[in-house]
DNA sequence: ATATTTAAATACCGATTGGTATTAAATTAT
DNA sequence: ATAATTTAATACCAATCGGTATTTAAATAT
């Protein structure tokens, strides 16, 4: 048991709804007053917790990445099919993702990403570093496709990673406009026709 | 000669500021104050010519729309090659375009599709609205190539309308977190080849 | 019991927010 | 010249912004 009084909010779930509401909202949209409501945790406990919202931003979109996108990304790296299957797969993952549910639809680091321009630079600089990290993943399974022989030794790599990267923030934009589920099946369906036939 | 004080600043070049700022930073991340220094018109001036900012937001919007948006439609509808060709041409323009020069970087659209959960209701209708024309546009076209013969009676021009025209949305965040031009070029090649080979 | 430690809660800070009332300036019509 | 008209410019409003100092409450250690 600790020392003194005894804490009323848990900072991980504190952190959690923090990144809700920014992820909902955005940087500028969510006040640090909106984040004592969300959070149950009064400002000068957010300040001590976190440091400024600026630091607290980074804390939730790093938490965004570490629960929600790096198991994604990691099932995605250790997917048991062929390469196909697994992009597949992400991808309908990321179109139930992006329709809502539990959490707000869309995508936080895509948010993050459009928001970059007018964002302390240091938050930029994470969104896009995040970004690179899933970018990253699908070119570690293209080069793994190609070094079991699943994919041309001449296929370039480096644009199929780009492409489907690309995919990933296309479907998150439709889903933060509420486009439905099974366009964004028939949209996957379509992306997926780049790959080459299984020979 | 109209009977009053001269005007100091045409009210369409202050919506052109205003369009740029609205575009650079959001619509949380823009002040009154800002668009004040942006656009040369004291804040009375611009209530008075644009109403609030909520106004002034849906006005710039759509002039962003009928100003860039619109023209770069026509051309891809009125394209005289192929569909495929086209294609080509709109993505690769837009290319260009979302990756800034005499404007901010990305799509204004885009980015209020994005901002769109907590915007006020008709501001998110709206940009719902034009980012629907742009799909109508890739609709369009292809419905044409598929009376002119150049797409198989059989092809799901519903499906390749909303893929094309989320190819856009991927381009526009892509330059808005500031991907090279390059990058750009080679995820268009590679979002073209779902079409098929020309026979 | 009392002191110590930790955190919650309230109150407050100057600056900025969206928005407006008021005043001053610049033009045309008479 | 003077009146009428239209706009610019300044000053101002309550409310909220990000951030902090101060006080109060709740626990443990002595």
């Amino acid at each position: 048991m600790p020392r003194g009084r005894p804490r009323k909010t848990d900072p991980e779930e504190a952190l959690e709804a923090a990144m809700t509401l920014f992820w909902e909202k955005g940087f500028d949209g969510t006040s640090m007053s909106d984040l004592t409501e969300a959070t149950g945790m009064a400002k000068p406990g957010l300040y001590a917790n976190f440091g400024d919202k600026e630091a607290l931003y980074a804390k939730a979109l790093d938490h965004y990445f570490n629960a929600l996108g790096k198991p994604l990304l990691d099932d995605f790296c250790n997917h048991p099919g062929d390469y196909r299957a697994a992009i597949r797969s992400i991808l309908e993952t990321v179109a139930d993702a992006v329709t809502g549910g539990d959490y707000p639809c869309g995508c936080f680091v895509a948010n993050s990403l459009v928001e970059n321009s007018h964002l302390p630079e240091s938050l930029g600089n994470l969104g896009k570093d995040l970004d690179g990290r899933r970018r990253d993943a699908f070119h570690q399974r293209l080069s793994l496709a190609k070094t079991k022989g699943e994919l041309s030794q001449d296929a370039e790599i480096d644009s199929l990673a780009d492409y489907f990267s690309g995919q990933v923030l296309a479907l998150a934009v439709m889903g933060r406009a509420g486009t439905d589920r099974a366009v964004l099946q028939n949209f996957v369906n379509t992306a997926l026709s780049v790959l080459p036939e299984r020979g």
